[in-house]
DNA sequence: TGCCAGGCCGGGT
DNA sequence: ACCCGGCATGGC
């Protein structure tokens, strides 16, 4: 599938931010919303001055709120938001200088910190270890689900966050780089292609898909 | 007009 | 561990 996907649309220069913090601040912001919303948010964010780690948690009631409400659940996303910034902030000042010592953390131990944050969840913590830090970690999120789940690719149904990412990561080296770009191209593939109601056409796996097998005899197809 | 977006939490089971 | 409801904006 990467090989397929990478050949059909090349390199997709995931993640979209300038430094790691925006990065972070993105990952959570992106939460069950489209891209084009985050960007409105951060660009609120900053023309409200409220950028830095420190300027976020000493916004005045309200303001952060004002600012993310282009990402649909802006008084979670605020408090998310707010409990990134303070967990930064715990690790050191400046800021920056904070969330360098963060990210500096072994794998699982930043994975646990960033999980102890109230409204960061397991892809959101992925998200940050693979292209914050820049851990070998393959993130599952909802569009890999879907696909993985139509190709019949079912590692163990009882597991399907953690067996989805173990399987990836036993069948892939742990290369940070064809993490980020699989991840994002699989994003991709989830938004213009296998939607919740596909378009198989325009598929680049095609004949490598069982729900293309499945779907229509005499149709070409994909995902 | 609807459909749908790069989740997470807390409840119940 | 899964399923469900709640959260609650904006573009194509």
């Amino acid at each position: 599938m990467y090989g397929r996907l990478l050949q059909a649309w090349g390199p997709q220069g995931w993640w979209p931010a300038a430094d790691p913090w925006e990065m972070a601040m993105g990952a959570v912001l992106t939460q069950a919303v489209a891209w084009r919303n985050v960007e409105m948010a951060l660009a609120r964010l900053k023309a409200h001055g409220l950028w830095e780690p420190e300027a976020i948690v000493e916004a005045p009631p309200g303001l952060l709120e004002a600012s993310l409400r282009p990402t649909r659940y802006f008084s979670s996303k605020a408090q998310r938001l707010r409990g990134l910034a303070q967990l930064v902030l715990a690790y050191g000042r400046p800021g920056r200088q904070g969330l360098a010592r963060l990210l500096a953390l072994s794998a699982p131990s930043l994975r646990q910190a960033l999980l102890s944050v109230r409204g960061i969840g397991p892809e959101t913590a992925d998200d940050i270890l693979l292209y914050g830090a820049g851990h070998p970690v393959f993130v599952v999120d909802r569009y890999t689900h879907r696909i993985f789940l139509r190709i019949g690719f079912w590692p163990d149904p009882r597991y399907r966050y953690h067996a989805i990412q173990r399987a990836v990561e036993r069948a892939l080296p742990p290369d940070v780089v064809q993490y980020q770009e699989f991840h994002a191209l699989l994003v991709r593939l989830g938004k213009e292609v296998c939607r919740p109601t596909p378009r198989c056409g325009m598929c680049p796996l095609a004949d490598g898909c069982r729900h293309a097998a499945g779907e229509a005899a005499g149709r070409r197809g994909g995902v």
